[in-house]
DNA sequence: GGTCTGCTGTGAACGATATCACAGGTATCT
DNA sequence: AGATACCTGTGATATCGTTCACAGCAGACC
């Protein structure tokens, strides 16, 4: 099953939109509506949930807990996700609070800094421990996913000492492209780089 | 000139590399050592840099203040881009410490928020304003590009504001499409999504 | 029961993006 | 000067992603 990373992400979307207050209620959907919510095509909401298996029902639509089901069957993994967080500026916390309570197969087991201002600090329910502790936190708790925000210029060391220490998926928010080797998936969020492409495009109609 | 969105978005991380510590120094730059930065491909490089018309030298590869010059030519307004960005909690401070110096052509007027407990406090050097000056604020300064960083439940309100105000450009960081007219770019920049991709696509290798 | 309406599921066409591969040029070396 | 090595610029091609368009089905209505 080789789901594209669009799609992955309009999942997630998808089920973003489902999960909340309003459509909890309703029992079905129409993939008209979901498009709506997401200013695209009906026919690609249906090839999106073609791709996760869920089927629809002819003039009836979706059930939405059926949605929810199929799309997280495919999107979580059923054993759960271990995930540390590096860097606990503004952005780290800020992604702390996007991700707590967001998805329960989401699990935070640590999140990490080295200024010793900020060791033992509790962020969002989490508490900052000590860089130094990495890799021992990543072996013991088996952590397969890790979140960059640090400063671009450990990002790199960072990102190194997380694949040595066994990491596989990498989010990484610093402005710098990270290199990793063969078999890690790095996902760039890259804040100045979006600022830059909607005031160029936005210039150019 | 319609430069698709990707090469727009390599173009400011070419950018950005070059004007890093250590290829300042440099004169010249190859297609294949600034592919290897990015983890691309050296002929994906040399079309970007194609499109955006600067051309280099057989033998001797791109002049990296020729390159630089070129790529801001494109993607900066030569007047400037004028930017409110609204919502100053974790995430707005964070993406006000992206901006603050990274690029002359990117220019805060202002900073909005709700909370009377933030209004007046500076943050980053921004002061932060009520979110009742944010019509006068984008007509008496002409501001084209506006930034969310509010909670979710609030985004689009702000954003329909923002868009009768008039402006043409949003770099949205809340958890929830926008709907907007014709004619309004937004540049969605979700952290929830990014890390449920990475969760899935770590794991389906 | 038959017809009508309107939704899903999907092959096929289309469009956007990335890669290949090579002609053309320029420094370097002998 | 001629041969060589190596880099750019770009037509052609391959890959990936989206949209079209319609068959098939299920409820609603007469």
């Amino acid at each position: 099953m080789a789901l594209s990373g669009k799609t992955v992400e309009r999942l997630s979307v998808y089920r973003r939109l489902l999960g909340m207050q309003g459509y909890t209620g309703e029992a079905s959907v129409y993939s008209h509506q979901l498009a709506e919510m997401v200013s695209g095509t009906a026919a690609q909401v249906r090839r999106d949930l073609m791709e996760v298996g869920v089927t629809g029902h002819s003039k009836r639509g979706y059930r939405v807990d059926n949605l929810i089901e199929g799309i997280s069957k495919v999107l979580d993994d059923p054993a759960g996700t271990r995930i540390v967080l590096v860097g606990t500026g503004d952005l780290g916390r800020a992604a702390l609070g996007f991700i707590k309570g967001q998805n329960a197969a989401l699990r935070i087991v640590a999140a990490f800094d080295n200024d010793p201002g900020k060791i033992g600090r509790v962020i969002h329910g989490y508490r900052c421990a000590s860089i130094d502790e990495l890799e021992r936190v990543i072996a013991a708790e088996k952590v397969e996913v890790a979140i960059i925000t640090t400063p671009a210029g450990v990002a790199q060391s960072v990102c190194d000492r997380l694949v040595a220490a066994g990491v596989r998926g990498i989010v990484n928010f610093a402005p710098t492209p990270l290199q990793v080797p063969e078999g890690v998936w790095v996902e760039r969020v890259d804040i100045a780089t979006a600022l830059e492409k909607v005031t160029c495009l936005t210039r150019n109609v």
